[in-house]
RNA sequence: GCCGGAGUGGCGGAAUGGUAGACGCGCAGGUCUUAGGAACCUGUGUUCUUGCGAGCGUGUGGGUUCGAGUCCCACCUCCGGCACCA
């Protein structure tokens, strides 16, 4: 049945001989390489997808959405004349092909190298029109070579260390893992449990670049939404850092970051994180034994485990006092693990009666509350964080936040007990990985000191191995290695041992951009006039998961290379889109009583069980027919009390609703295939996927064909009508194309074709333009159209076509006559019609006349071409 | 809790403060056909009306305006992110 309906649609509309036959065309032809000595008096555009992780299972719908955007942009910039830089490439490091490689002894690379064959193949398929010639692969030497280049330039900045840093440890993978690898004490991937444990770890000084991440983001063009995450993620605050001395401990002092150093009056005791340096120096004899105690507890919590019992705060005294230095009073000093030891000092001085968690744990604890900031008069709560005059607080009494925060820090400074300090929430970044499968670090360490290779060392490539289990200690595979990890210090001569680490899969993402510029250079990372000619990216589309990580690391290094001098621009991407995920297809649901089979209210289940009986209940797919909607939410047409869930769900393999884009391109073809993804909705926007959606799009290129060729191309001159039609569609398309508002784009194409059917025939004058807006979006279609209109090029670099002013008004409009605000007749009118001539029309209509009660109307409005109101009397 | 974004037909969505629902899916009727799950044409927010036309309608309640899906205020719901960062 299928196979009759598929042979109808080749008869009709050939896609499949026709897209083979055009990708083979631009593969031969090399139509989209643009070589690396280009002609720079042209204008460019660099328009780059982010580039995908070959994985096993191949691509899903969701990345063609992102990748058919761009490659519409890349297209009609080719069209316009640009110099278009548009190319691909894998980020092939990474955890899943060596845990496969542990399953089956396949080589990670012998992995790797199918994924990416299967992707390049499926990416094809679709007819990008990407430069081939400069595909880059993050795994391969000649790539990462460069990879390990920078970080000799971080090196030797000193924006690299090691430390020993509490890492979390996955025992499962055999590794470390990064905080933002782990999730709920698991691991992110795999989702096995992790533990810290304190390891030398190599490190990247980011936070020394917060500020510059920080203002940078003044000068992109980003979604807003992103640029809040990253300053939400470098997390600035202003603020103070005041010393608190302790009693009996005249040498010491404890050092509090605080951002309220206004409310330092209300400080009425202090707190150290458990892990703080000070706690075993100042607790007394008598608190030891707790306080020991409540040390060993916290360590074995994670951060989450800490922060997920935020109602009851823990916490033991130390039976030591400090001295608040605004007030002369001496305050009890408590250890608690609600002060993270990572963030300011890792201590705090406390005051309830502006911080909610102070307010918390002083009330469990019974520690003094005393307010300085005057709660309004209706104020309700406890603590009260908001703007008010100061009491309570001597010198700063009266003075508002602001206020008291810049007069307080004077008097600080003045008399030697703290000073003015910006804190940042960003912590720097864990660079180590305990894996085979990724950059091997060009360091060396002798007389346990670690030396950097030099340049020309570089790569410094895996060894290979047989065996690719974790060595099980936190020194990971490659200490397996033994030829490999013992070598010459070049610098000395003298036997050294190799870096056994790797790096992160964010490496080679950080900076794949500028290589693709000029892919194949050995002498150089990048060759300095063409990076200048290339950067920024203007255009950089990829998913919002994103928008932290992959951004900032990128835009670290990417600043670092240009302290270096390498690179002319301090950011790399100049305008960021995001696209929105394509979901399952619409869902709808019904549940069920597993007890008694009666079909259950959707109102009435929570977590999977009915509200009041507590019996189980089970989800029913069922079919749309038997679904209907009844004001706000859909019911089962035979029980209209039985309220269903509709709604779409994230693909996922467990829910079986994975839509592979191979086999709607077996049926419709890549080019309705591109179509739809972009005709769903906004770009930006989180939609459901629909197959049967496709098969609108796919009817229109179907149409489009049967237009083109069935149907008279002539050659008679096209009609003043024709021509409105047509110059219309091209600035639509235009415009849309230039705001990457496809899907509005794509209507306009349709909305030409539904005219054109209305013609008797099409003159050539007319389609040929036509064929040429539709091919950014359907460009294999539209190859084979352009060939039969009698041309031998592709039209790949043909000029786009331009809309021309006079045939974009209309001879006349229609328009609408509103008396008090509603539609009461339409007029037709010249655009440029005489005012009071349009008007006198409009009160002379019946229906008008009716509704102003045959009176003159108080007041009459015309927006020319577009609409009259009459305010009847 | 905090920070973003969004609520429009049966569904996806469109709309510089100016005829709400373009375009597509679905549905209904028709044409052609041995056939239709193909193609083409017509219709399709909802209620009343034979028709002309009229009432209602963009999450809820207010407001600004000749005119509000669009702007302002308050609230509700959903989605995404962050979450003891002092």
């Amino acid at each position: 049945m299928i196979r009759r309906a598929q042979r109808r649609k080749m008869a009709t509309y050939p896609f499949k001989a026709i897209e083979s036959k055009w990708q083979t065309y631009w593969e031969s032809h090399k139509t989209f390489h643009i070589p690396v000595e280009v002609d720079t008096s042209n204008p460019k555009f660099y328009v780059l997808d982010m580039f995908p992780y070959p994985s096993g299972s191949g691509l899903h719908v969701g990345h063609p959405e992102g990748y058919t955007a761009s490659d519409i942009v890349a297209r009609y910039k080719r069209m316009r004349g640009f110099n278009v830089l548009h190319p691909i490439g894998w980020d092939a490091f990474g955890l899943p092909a060596e845990q496969y490689a542990l399953r089956t002894g396949t080589h990670p690379r012998i992995t790797t190298e199918k994924n990416i064959s299967r992707f390049r193949a499926q990416l094809k398929s679709l007819g990008f029109s990407y430069d081939w010639d400069r595909e880059v692969d993050t795994t391969d030497p000649d790539y990462f070579r460069w990879t390990q280049w920078i970080f000799l330039r971080l090196f030797e900045r000193g924006l690299a260390y090691e430390a020993e840093v509490p890492v979390w440890w996955c025992d499962a993978l055999g590794t470390t893992l990064a905080n933002e690898e782990v999730i709920d004490g698991k691991s992110d991937i795999g989702g096995h449990p992790c533990e810290r444990r304190k390891l030398r770890q190599w490190v990247l000084r980011i936070t020394s670049y917060a500020e510059r991440l920080l203002q940078g983001l003044e000068e992109t063009d980003w979604p807003a939404s992103t640029k809040e995450m990253q300053r939400n993620w470098i997390g600035r605050s202003e603020g103070a850092e005041i010393d608190f001395p302790i009693q009996d401990h005249a040498d010491q002092a404890i050092r509090v970051y605080t951002t309220r150093p206004d409310t330092i009056f209300g400080a009425t005791y202090m707190v150290l994180a458990p892990e703080h340096s000070l706690v075993g120096v100042i607790t007394t004899p008598e608190a030891l034994d707790g306080v020991t105690a409540y040390q060993s507890q916290a360590a074995r919590k994670s951060d989450l485990e800490r922060s997920e019992l935020q109602n009851e705060k823990t916490g033991v005294f130390t039976g030591a006092y400090a001295q608040n230095p605004a007030t002369g009073s001496l305050i009890p000093i408590w250890v608690a693990d609600y002060v993270l030891a990572t963030y300011g000092t890792g201590a705090i001085m406390a005051v309830p009666g502006q911080d909610e968690r102070d307010w918390e744990f002083a009330e469990q604890f019974g520690l003094p509350i005393r307010r300085t900031v005057q709660p309004p008069e209706d104020f309700t709560g406890n603590a009260f964080t908001g703007d008010g005059p100061a009491i309570n607080s001597e010198f700063l009494n009266g003075f508002h936040v602001a206020e008291a925060k810049s007069c307080i820090i004077d008097w600080l400074e003045s008399e030697g007990k703290g000073t003015r300090k910006i804190n940042y929430k960003l912590r720097d970044w864990l660079f180590s990985r305990q894996r085979y499968w990724g950059e091997p670090i060009p360091i060396v360490f002798e007389d346990g000191g670690a030396h950097a290779l030099p340049d020309d060392a570089l790569p410094i490539t895996l060894p290979e191995l047989e065996e690719f289990r974790p060595s099980g200690s936190p020194e990971g595979p490659l200490a397996l290695a033994t030829d490999w990890l013992h070598t010459i210090n070049p610098a000395t001569g003298r036997p050294a041992r190799r870096e056994t680490n790797t790096m992160p899969q964010w490496a080679g993402s950080c900076w794949y951009f500028l290589r693709y510029i000029d892919p194949h250079n050995t002498d150089v990372l990048v060759d300095p006039g063409l990076e200048k000619y290339w950067m920024p990216v203007d255009l950089y589309i990829g998913g919002a998961e994103h928008a932290v990580l992959h951004l900032l690391y990128a835009r670290f290094w990417h600043m670092v290379l240009y302290d270096a001098g390498i690179v002319s621009t301090s950011e790399p991407f100049a305008k960021l889109v995001h696209q929105g995920m394509i979901l399952g297809e619409l869902e709808y649901t019904a549940w069920r009583n597993v007890n008694t089979g009666a079909w259950v209210c959707a109102s009435k289940v929570m977590d999977g069980r009915e509200r009041d009986s507590g019996d189980e209940v089970e989800s029913v797919r069922i079919v749309e027919e038997v679904a209907e909607k009844v004001s706000d939410h859909f019911v089962l047409k035979e029980a209209p009390d039985i309220r269903l869930d509709v709604r779409a769900f994230k693909m996922s393999k467990s829910r079986g609703n994975v839509v592979n884009p191979d086999e709607i391109i077996e049926q419709y073809g890549a080019d309705a295939f591109r179509l739809y993804e972009l005709f769903m909705g906004p770009l930006e926007q989180v939609k459901p996927w629909s197959t049967r959606g496709v098969q609108g799009t796919f009817r229109f290129l179907r149409r489009v064909w049967m237009l083109l060729t069935e149907r008279k191309i002539d050659d008679t001159s096209p009609s003043v009508e024709q021509l409105r039609v047509l110059h219309k569609t091209i600035a639509r398309v235009s415009e849309d194309i230039e705001s990457l508002r496809m899907n509005t784009a794509i209507a306009a194409l349709m909305e030409f074709v539904n005219a054109a059917y209305k013609w008797s025939s099409v003159p050539r004058a007319i389609a040929k333009p036509f064929v040429l807006l539709l091919a950014p979006f359907a460009p294999h279609i539209s190859e084979e159209l352009w060939e039969q209109l009698g041309h031998s090029q592709s039209l790949a670099y043909v000029p786009w076509p331009e809309s021309q002013a006079q045939y974009l008004v209309d001879e006349f409009v229609k328009v609408p006559v509103q008396v008090n605000g509603k539609v009461r007749a339409t007029i037709q009118v010249a655009p440029d019609a005489d005012k009071n001539q349009v008007l006198e029309l409009a009160k002379s209509n019946k229906n008008v006349q009716r509704f102003l009660n045959n009176k003159p109307p108080r007041r009459e409005i015309y927006v020319p071409g577009r609409i009259v109101n009459l305010v009847a009397a």
